[in-house]
DNA sequence: CTGTTAGCGCGTTCAC
DNA sequence: GTGAACGCGCTAACAG
């Protein structure tokens, strides 16, 4: 026979405590001082005897107060949103607030779906990894004042602040490594662009920066990356260029995993031709000779998102993140060393 | 000038649809059929011209039908747990259920926090991959007639179903195939033992089936994988069994990553030296001449963990999974051939 | 410093 | 089929 006792609400411990709901309240909120010691005291050892937390649900209905941050990713299973979504966690509850998350998996129906259930638990703000383009869905946030911080990703007609990379910088410091490194032709590989503005940004950028540089430039699109399109793609590349010292720089950790299985396909020597990759990843360094990577500072930057969007909650109390935009850091390793 | 339109209320829209609370209620409800299709549409209409969405916390309230699902996460960075993960989420929002993940890094006390956090939010189940030993908590849980399901690893005295790897079968199997293979001593090599059911549970089946397949074996505890006491070890147990072939089996992903470091650190020839590892991992493929692994069905163990749930949940209305302990598979690679 | 009184948005009887 | 009234657990006025 199981003792089917339910948790024990607020009216129960005021009893106990032989004090009022009111002040019950007042010590789980942010009013404990104003309670007498001796109160205190009654309250905290009635609340214990009886197991007693507040729920969170009743205090959310009341003040719109749901202590819930809302987070949107588009692919869980990238290591790179999963470090930013560490970060963001930790920052949340350094704050008071849970995190309630999203993977979306690159699919904008997902992502509406997703954002109305955000919606339906009355988180007090949001951070979006986005997939597509939910501007509707967004505006909706927006108009209810509930706040919005984009990670990494910018949604067209949604002006809220957006947190990542320094794309800008990043490429440059790739290509000036590859440069330096003595690469005279370099191709971009770069998963599909249509989800991801940083994905276009960086190619954009990719493009005017090596022209500028001189190099020898072209773009290798991971649609299928499996295909056998994409090997020869790749294959005729390094094939035209074979005069000149050519490289590889990829766009992201999934391009970095797709473009390193293709050059084990086609035999093709890390560092004779080069391969460098943005974002850091656990086995960069163990591939031989090593894979020069730009590593993101994913903490600070999870971290930056939630002051941003803690600032914009209460906006008095805390204040704007000076910079929203980080640089990478260089990890040299050999497949930048001909 | 910003309309800062609150949300719109049920009752909105019973008035714009010229019905009753109880009637928007029910069409958002179980109950929709018992309105008449012209109530019905003109309640739809009403609804999406508001933008109205139900309030899961005051639905919540009443019933303490919150339509969430708690998850804790022993550490949200490790690749297996992300797939789990994601299992686990998909499978919760097919059953119309959103759910919250608290990752614990390992930490006991992180890990009672997000307990109460969950409790908080009034989680209709639990599905835990613990930490620690949070006996008392998970009890508190139990009280309250919230089922738990716990994956991958044990708690002590905590009752509940267990789903995961088959841990006897997939150490057999490793050292079959090591044996096949032609290896005669065997190191395990395995993260620090305290934290988790599992690991314990593996070491001691390599011991007792080691033996059993007359190999040598011993065992290296990565406590601090970094170290040079780590990497002495590994050099001791390859020098004192030079003369017969002897390999590593590591006990999951991260022990994988750790001991090829040390294999390149000590220059050791994959293959000759035999590596294998308990999960499968984007780069095993890539690090020359390949890395043998067993491979979990990540997937399926989320989504049989949360069907477990959701018969604990609704008894009646869905059957028990038949099996909750799954069999991995063998991925032959180059690090298993002498 | 403390208690009293109203709701928050919704589901749920129970009548009509 | 439909609607009115009550209460979920809690916080926010407003007293005293």
């Amino acid at each position: 026979m199981t003792t089917e006792s339910r948790r024990s609400t607020i009216i129960e411990v005021a009893r106990l405590a032989g004090a009022s709901k009111t002040s019950v309240s007042r010590y789980f909120g942010e009013e404990r001082e104003r309670l007498s010691p001796a109160l205190q005291t009654r309250i905290a050892q009635a609340a214990h005897t009886l197991g007693y937390h507040p729920n969170q649900m009743a205090r959310g209905l009341k003040g719109g107060r749901s202590k819930l941050v809302g987070m949107l990713v588009a692919d869980i299973r990238n290591p790179f949103s999963v470090a930013i979504t560490h970060g963001v966690e930790q920052a949340c509850r350094q704050y008071g607030y849970s995190l309630l998350v999203g993977n979306t998996d690159n699919d904008p129906e997902l992502e509406r779906q997703h954002l109305a259930l955000l919606s339906a638990y009355q988180v007090e703000g949001l951070v979006v990894n986005a997939a597509g383009s939910p501007e509707r869905e967004l505006d909706t946030f927006i108009a209810q004042g509930t706040p919005i911080v984009l990670l990494d990703r910018e949604v067209n007609h949604i002006d809220a602040e957006v947190v990542g990379l320094d794309n800008h910088l990043a490429i440059d410091m790739a290509l000036d490594h590859l440069v330096a490194q003595g690469y005279e032709s370099v191709l971009y590989a770069s998963e599909p662009l249509e989800v991801s503005s940083t994905r276009q940004l960086r190619l954009t950028r990719f493009n005017q920066s090596a022209k500028q540089r001189g190099l020898n430039d072209a773009t290798l699109l991971l649609s299928q990356p499996g295909d056998a399109a994409t090997l020869k793609a790749l294959g005729s590349f390094i094939a035209a260029h074979n005069q000149q010292p050519s490289a590889v720089l990829c766009g992201n950790g999934t391009a970095t995993l797709a473009v390193t299985r293709l050059f084990q396909q086609l035999g093709l020597p890390l560092g004779k031709v080069g391969l460098m990759g943005i974002d850091e990843l656990d086995w960069c360094a163990l591939v031989p000779p090593g894979i020069t990577t730009l590593a993101q500072p994913t903490d600070e930057i999870g971290k930056t998102a939630i002051q941003c969007l803690m600032h914009r909650i209460t906006p008095n109390a805390l204040s704007m993140p000076i910079a929203l935009s980080f640089a990478p850091t260089l990890i040299k390793r050999g497949s930048t060393q001909r």
